[in-house]
RNA sequence: CGCGGGAUAGAGCAGUCUGGUAGCUCGUCGGGCUCAUAACCCGAAGGUCGUUGGUUCAAAUCCAGCUCCCGCAACCA
């Protein structure tokens, strides 16, 4: 695998990041991260979608200007993951100058190709919803459902993008790729979107919405969401239909895309039909992921349970992103709702990353100290079944992530560190201590050590944090490539010190943790 | 007959495509161990797999009907 490029959905800057952000944010990052274990260049692109009304109306009426207001808001983003250590690569604004031209590019080579066309059209018009409204927008009256007002007959011309032109190919695509869609069940709804789609409209008159990317050559036009927003995921690398960048050139087409089950739609069909008509090749694979659910109720403002990243740091003094991560990452299996809560995350993130994984590191070389003053001998080193059972972990791992099934992983991880908990009791290296069974009691704890290495390896993606304070304690490189561990980490020698040993993970609303505050 | 998702142990879920003694995580209870972060290991309790009917030697799984819940307008991923 030579590259690796992921993407998310760029956030729309109308509010702030809450955890449903969060959530594809960090399933990304996870993909990225196990990625950049398997090849040397994993590229991670997100951003931000700053253009429209919405934020025409939420600036004016805070009395700033869109570019400030969605500088604001932009930034609550960036710092959002920051704190959760996403690692993109590339953070992308819908308002860069050099995303602007390449859009108005884009635009500009559609129209000359033939496949934006210029439509007038006369449709029913709500001020309130500062949109045209369908039947199904009306109530018996014939009035907007929302505003109970009569919508006016107004013409309009706008321009158009010939999807109808591209329905077969992307039918075929779909058909012919069943992974193209992940998770799979969700391709037989496209299909079906597919069935009744018209042409789409992509533009809008200035009057109607002003803060948008302006059609060159049309003073009257903006460019409306679809090739604006949709578009963000090329002009990244650099594209501007002329000369393709050598970016461009490495990394497109992604190998797979991140969104929410809401916009699936304009990906799987919208954004496949641009692509088609620029004669780009399509991404590897489309993931639409569920939503996260607060206490199994849906979060809206309305009810009031919309949580923030921040707030839930807050709540359980959090210092590193990685249980969160962790949570989030394996609250559902692939393209499912998952739910939050935090009795449930506090249970979970204490029984595997403290009881299971990070007490396990901390018992062995808590013993390692006591029994021989933290030194490996040369005895203790030797080949091990259990490096058997790892290594096949590992290829389980990388097969989920192929599938892109990153709760399983983390389950597969979970079960190896199972089998290690169960090795030492069955071995009980106190006991052979007792016994005086030195040779025989290190190389329990060899054992132990130099799996742990893998495990650090593989739960890194998932908690990076965490990874790295098990690997500096087991003198190991978090860098290693997951197709090169080859469990002869551990040296013989002077290993650690009792004061080197540190809990990587503590429990939540521990009594350690509380002592350290 | 609008479309789609779901209903499996106290909680959250897998298993359903490719029928064959009901599984995982967490919690609960009992025991063990003592190296460790009130941890770890073992064992147990707990489910007529929403409901009714059908196909079958055999159904959580296939088929048909029914009930209930959640999305599909907005705030909103």
């Amino acid at each position: 695998m030579e590259k690796f490029y992921t993407t998310t959905a760029i956030d729309y800057v109308n509010g702030a990041p809450h955890i449903g952000h969060a959530y594809e944010k960090i399933l990304t990052d996870v993909i990225k991260r196990h990625f950049s274990q398997r090849c040397n260049d994993a590229y991670m692109l997100t951003g931000t979608d700053e253009h429209g009304i919405k934020i025409q109306k939420t600036s004016a009426s805070m009395g700033i200007s869109e570019k400030e207001f969605c500088d604001q808001n932009s930034s609550k983003f960036q710092n959002a993951w920051k704190l959760l250590d996403i690692s993109y690569s590339q953070f992308i604004r819908t308002t860069d100058d050099y995303h602007k031209k390449a859009v108005q590019k884009i635009f500009k080579k559609l129209l000359e190709k033939g496949d934006i066309y210029k439509h007038s059209y006369t449709g029913l018009y709500c001020s309130g919803c500062e949109a045209f409204l369908s039947e199904k927008d009306l109530d018996e009256n014939g009035c907007c459902l929302i505003h109970k007002t009569k919508p006016e007959e107004v013409s309009e011309e706008n321009y158009f993008f010939k999807l109808t032109k591209y329905k077969e190919r992307i039918i075929k695509h779909i058909k012919e790729n069943p992974n193209f869609i992940v998770p799979s069940f969700r391709a037989n709804e496209v299909l079906n979107q597919l069935e009744n789609i018209e042409d789409i409209s992509v533009s809008r008159t200035k009057t109607s919405v002003k803060w948008g990317i302006p059609v060159l050559d049309d003073e009257n036009q903006v460019i409306y969401v679809w090739i604006d927003a949709l578009s963000n995921y090329i002009t990244a690398l650099g594209y501007d239909t002329e000369n393709e960048t050598e970016k461009f050139k490495r990394y497109w087409p992604a190998d797979v895309q991140v969104i929410g089950k809401d916009i699936l739609k304009f990906h799987s069909i919208y954004w496949i039909a641009i692509l088609m008509a620029l004669d780009l090749p399509l991404p590897k694979h489309i993931l639409a992921h569920g939503w996260i659910t607060i206490d199994e109720a849906k979060m809206s403002k309305s009810l009031g349970n919309v949580v923030s990243p921040e707030s839930i740091f807050k709540a359980f003094n959090l210092e590193i992103p990685d249980p969160l991560r962790y949570y989030m990452a394996t609250a559902a299996p692939v393209g499912k709702d998952g739910n939050y809560s935090d009795d449930d995350f506090k249970e979970k993130v204490n029984a595997h990353l403290a009881n299971s994984m990070g007490n396990l590191l901390n018992r062995t070389l808590s013993m390692l100290v006591k029994y021989f003053d933290g030194e490996i001998k040369e005895e203790f080193i030797h080949k091990s079944e259990l490096f058997d059972n790892a290594k096949k972990t590992i290829e389980e791992v990388k097969h989920h992530f192929d599938y892109f099934e990153i709760a399983e992983a983390a389950l597969k991880i979970t079960e190896l560190v199972d089998t290690l908990n169960k090795y030492v009791t069955d071995n009980a290296p106190w006991t052979l201590a007792k016994e005086e069974k030195w040779t025989e009691c290190g190389k329990v704890l060899y054992t132990i050590l130099e799996a742990m290495t893998s495990v650090a390896s593989m739960i890194y993606p998932y908690c990076p944090n965490i990874a790295q304070a098990m690997a500096n304690q087991l003198k190991y490189d978090i860098n290693t490539k997951l197709d090169d561990i080859d469990f002869k980490n551990i040296k013989a020698g002077k290993f650690i010190t009792k004061e080197e040993i540190k809990p990587v993970f503590l429990r939540l609303d521990s009594e350690l943790a509380n002592k350290n505050k």
